[in-house]
Parts: C-alpha cells; structure tokens; sequence
DNA sequence: TCTGGGGTCCTAGGACCC
DNA sequence: TCTGGGGTCCTAGGACCC
C-alpha cells in the first residue's frame, strides 16, 4: 500500500453532474399482500411458500426481520427462527400490476425511467430543477404521490451515480429520503461495509477482508493496480466504486439504455428428488412450453437452448446447444433439451431441479427450404392460437405433448375442467 | 439452516479460421 | 517439423442481484 489516489482523467461518459434518483420499494411484496389482505398489516409475515415447503423467502415484513428472518432463507428456517409468522404464497402477477402502477409514477416525473427489477427504479432527474424544485424537495414530492396512488411506501435515494443513488437510498430505508451532495461522495462512502457496494457479495466479501479491506475507505488506500492484480477487470471497477464512480459495466450505461431481454428460461424443484425418467421428460415438456411461449410473446427467435440439472447434494450442471437456425417452437425447444437430457442423465440418479434457458436471440432466419419454412410458419400460428386458448381456459387448457409418450396421457388428465385438451395442430406432426 | 426462480455479467478453455 | 498470434464462436461454470 503505498502512493496516492491518482486522479485520472480518462474519458468521463458524462460531462457534467447528474442528478440520479434510486427508488426501491420498502418490503414490496410483503406491501402488496397486505393490500389485498389488511389484516396482514403490523405482523410478522413471509412471502414466498409454506413453511413446511422446499424453497426460500421472497420477501419478509419488518416484524419478521426482527427475529432474523431475511430473503434468501429457507422457508424452513424462518419457520423456526419465527413460529408464529404467517407464511404466504407469492403472487407475482399481483406484484407485476403494482409495478406497472409504480412505474407510470414514476413516468410522470421523468421521462428518463428504467426500472432495474420488479420494485426499483433508477430515474435521471438532471436537469428537472425547473419543473420539480431542487432533489430534495422533488424526491419528496415523488415520494408522497407514490404513497398517494399507489399506497405503497418507497424510499428514495439521490446522488450523482446510479452507485451513490442506490447505496443512499439503501441507507435511507424504511420510507425514507437521503441525498448524497456533490463532492461528499467518498466521504460517505468511506465507514460503509465493503459488502454495501453493490455487486460485492459474500465471495469477494471473504476475499477483501482477507486482505485486510474491510470498509470502502480502506479500498481508497490501495492503488488501482494492486486491486487489478487480485481482482483483475472487477479490481479495476472496485476502486471507482470506491469513489463513487458508475465504474464498469451495466453501472456505466445511460439511464434509460436498452434492456431489452438477453434470455428466456424457466426452472422447476420437484418437492422430492425424483428419478422417474418419464415424469423427468414431462417436466422438461412443460418447461419447453413456458419458454417457447415468451419467445413467442416477445417476438424472439433463439438459437442456444440450455438444459439445467442439479442433483440431491446441489450439485448443478448445464449443457447447452446452438442451432444452426433460431426457433420459437415448443417442440424444437423439447427435441433439443431432450437430447440434451439423455446425453447427461445417468438413469437412476434422482434429479432436484430442471431448468430450461433459451438465448441468442436472433432476427428468424429464412431456412432456404420452402416446405420447411412454410410447415414452421403454420406451427407458428397454431401455437399462437394455442396461447390465445391458454390465456381464455387457463394454464392447463392446452398441451401441444406431441412425440413425448406417457407424459401425454399425465398432462390430459391435469386438465379436469373439460376444456379443449387437445389441439388441431397437434396433426402435423408427422416429419 | 438446507438451500426458489428469474435474470445479468464475467472468465476461461478449446475449436476454428486467417 | 516446429511454431506464431489474433479474432470469434461455443460451452461450462460461477458470482451476484431481486
């Protein structure tokens, strides 16, 4: 450790102060149940399964935080630390409404708005001084409208970064408001946590105080190369963070760049391990259906189809594979993931998870074979119609389980109400 | 304690081409 | 027979976030 903090003068992506808001809403999910359900309010309660259930906390009330319980802990865990909580399941499509709510807020005060995730938002209010008074003053006016038409409570966080806007508004929770001024960047980042910055979690965490960094100011001691050196690119971008700087990549971009979807995938943790080979491919059916159907929502062809499998010890692997032409097929989708499947599976060995992940989304490419093209555009416009009967009769209304024996007699009988259980385009399937 | 599901980004090695 | 380097694509795994 030695020298001083040189100040470089590299290319600055932005030439004058910005002024970025961070908004994250205050325990949202847990927000939104309470909504439908005021009895809720005041508890101790966790979002996200059944306490005797396999699977983790979505979100956990400020009651329940009390006793320890945070999200990413197993229900089972919370169930002990916090007995008397009340476990609730998560209904995303509720929590996806209220977003849409948050963000046309949101809208209403810049035109610059990207939403970083379900319940936070990073606005760039540079330059709104006119409109909406000084940050301050603004940052209060958005958050009483947001209580006032949403009733939800957020807290705001302001600062010259996306960095600074986000660790502020983190430190002004629950329903709070903190501005970090101009030029106190690094004053107040300094007596913060290492493990504050976002991006650095519990591996680089051991890994800086290992080397004796344990708050972000001890990180201002170090010169960049020493950083580099331990950590290469990643070193590189601590030491900016260090000083508040939107060093490194998705940090970097403007507020409001493109974000449109890079993948698509959908997973599925069986409450018991299983080896059942054909319950293993049902699954893997129906999860090819989920992702080929937001292909098709989104418009999106893709050309790498990943399979996941982790085992009972939780030991994952994944095996992908490129096609030479994208697809938004459900049955491409399968054949592949199948194959994938049989290639990597030893029978017998009880499986814990199955995921199926599509990327590489390309422009749908012409395949030069006439035929071809003209039976992939029919399948196409069956299962779009497949999707419109789904979203009509529910879920379980359609399965297109052609090619996959035994798994198809399972999925008819899921389908108890009667409705159309089998689709006209299941005919052509024939090669 | 016994570990969800949906994402993003980064690294590293090997194949292949020039 | 031994020996290059750069660029791109693909695959596998892992850290991290909400």
């Amino acid at each position: 450790m030695s020298g001083f903090a040189t100040p470089e003068v590299t290319e600055a992506p932005f030439l004058f102060p910005r002024t970025i808001f961070h908004v994250d809403m205050d325990a949202f999910f847990v927000s939104v149940e309470e909504l439908t359900d005021p009895s809720l309010k005041g508890k101790a309660v966790v979002v996200g399964g059944q306490r005797d259930e396999r699977g983790v906390v979505s979100a956990a009330s400020y009651e329940a935080r009390k006793f320890g319980v945070h999200s990413a802990m197993p229900l089972r865990t919370a169930a002990k630390l916090c007995p008397h909580a009340i476990f609730v399941n998560g209904h995303h499509e509720r929590y996806r409404e209220a977003s849409e709510q948050v963000y046309q807020v949101l809208m209403s005060f810049s035109p610059q708005v990207e939403m970083a995730s379900i319940d936070e938002a990073y606005l760039d209010m540079t330059g709104t001084e006119r409109l909406h008074g000084p940050p301050l003053r603004a940052a209060h006016t958005l958050h009483e409208k947001m209580k006032a038409e949403t009733r939800l409570n957020c807290s705001i966080g302001i600062g010259c970064s996306r960095l600074i806007a986000k660790v502020s508004s983190a430190k002004a929770k629950p329903n709070g408001v903190l501005w970090v001024a101009a030029g106190q960047e690094a004053k107040f980042l300094a007596p913060l946590d290492v493990g504050d910055i976002p991006g650095v979690g519990k591996v680089t965490e051991k890994n800086l105080h290992a080397l004796g960094i344990r708050k972000v100011g001890d990180l201002t001691r170090f010169e960049d190369a020493y950083l580099e050196e331990h950590f290469g690119k990643w070193g590189l971008a601590l030491a900016g963070k260090a000083r508040g700087e939107d060093a490194g990549g998705w940090f970097d971009s403007a507020v409001g760049e493109d974000t449109s979807a890079k993948s698509i995938s959908h997973e599925h943790t069986y409450n018991e391990d299983t080896a059942d080979a054909q319950q293993i491919e049902s699954t893997l059916m129906r999860l090819s259906e989920m992702v080929g159907r937001r292909l098709r929502e989104n418009g999106f062809h893709a050309r790498t189809l990943q399979l996941k499998l982790r085992y009972k010890d939780f030991s994952t692997i994944t095996r992908a594979h490129s096609l030479p032409a994208p697809t938004q097929l459900d049955t491409e989708i399968f054949e592949q993931i199948r194959a994938l499947f049989r290639r990597n599976w030893k029978p017998g060995v009880p499986v814990r998870l199955l995921g199926v992940h599509a990327s590489s989304f390309e422009a749908q490419a012409m395949q030069g074979d006439l035929l071809e093209d003209n039976r992939r555009q029919r399948w196409e416009q069956a299962l779009a119609a497949a999707d419109r009967l789904r979203d009509k009769f529910g879920e379980s209304s359609v399965s297109l389980a052609s090619g996959l024996k035994g798994g198809f007699r399972e999925r008819i009988q899921e389908n108890p109400a009667g409705l159309p259980g089998q689709h006209p385009a299941q005919k052509p399937a024939k090669k």
